[in-house]
DNA sequence: CCTATATTAAACCAATAAGTTAATTAACTT
DNA sequence: AAGTTAATTAACTTATTGGTTTAATATAGG
């Protein structure tokens, strides 16, 4: 599989989301990380494994702790992907607006052409 | 399942990426979509329901073909997701930045602290 | 050395996903 | 009416996912 369906599919599951949530605050460990959630510990763990392939997070070492952190690099690539629809989407935008514009020109008895 | 966990799963997968860019330039029926790709036009089919139900495009009626065209909606979903991380990855940058400035006025006898 | 804490590994299970082929529906063409 | 084209549905197979429980590993602290 490619880079980038791997980051999504990291990222299409809500407790991997909240995870990198709390990590966007500071780094946690794994049990820190755990806690919230009404899952096993041994869940979480895996789901952080996802996150760890993914390149979302890494893991670093301290006595028995596992200190999580966010990684930028995937997400940025999602941001790159997007980039190219962002020009389709202000398109849209854009042919929306003036449709809201000729209708307001147009007044409530014209409901134009 | 909550939309954006919806919409990012529809988007793991590269062939389902494939589409939507070729969708990007216009509309397309069924068919056409479909010849790009090394498996049946079932397989394809259903990649465009998953889409579908994703809210990622929607399919109009002409005759027997269902011309499809990209809907801007979740893309804009998962923009608005991103968003919060993008502070995130620029202040990662920063740091970079001012790391790379660093070394710049140390020269290269000065490694810095 | 023993024990508690933090984490991972192994084995298992149910549900979902991604593909196949064969059958069905729907609409146009002759 | 019969045949062709476009697309979907149904039934099936195989692999992956997300969770479980139990067992193993590693580190810290008496």
């Amino acid at each position: 599989m490619d880079t980038l369906s791997i980051t999504l599919s990291a990222l299409a599951d809500p407790t991997r989301r909240a995870i990198l949530a709390r990590l966007a605050t500071g780094e946690a460990s794994v049990s820190e990380l755990a806690e919230p959630f009404d899952m096993s510990l041994v869940a979480v763990s895996k789901h952080l494994k996802v996150l760890e392939k993914a390149g979302l997070i890494s893991k670093g070492r301290e006595a028995q702790w596992r200190p999580c952190r966010l990684e930028p690099k995937p997400l940025r690539q999602v941001d790159d992907w997007l980039e190219s629809y962002r020009q389709f989407w202000n398109d849209n935008l854009d042919r929306l607006e003036s449709y809201a514009e000729l209708l307001q020109k147009g007044g409530k008895n014209d409901p134009g052409n």
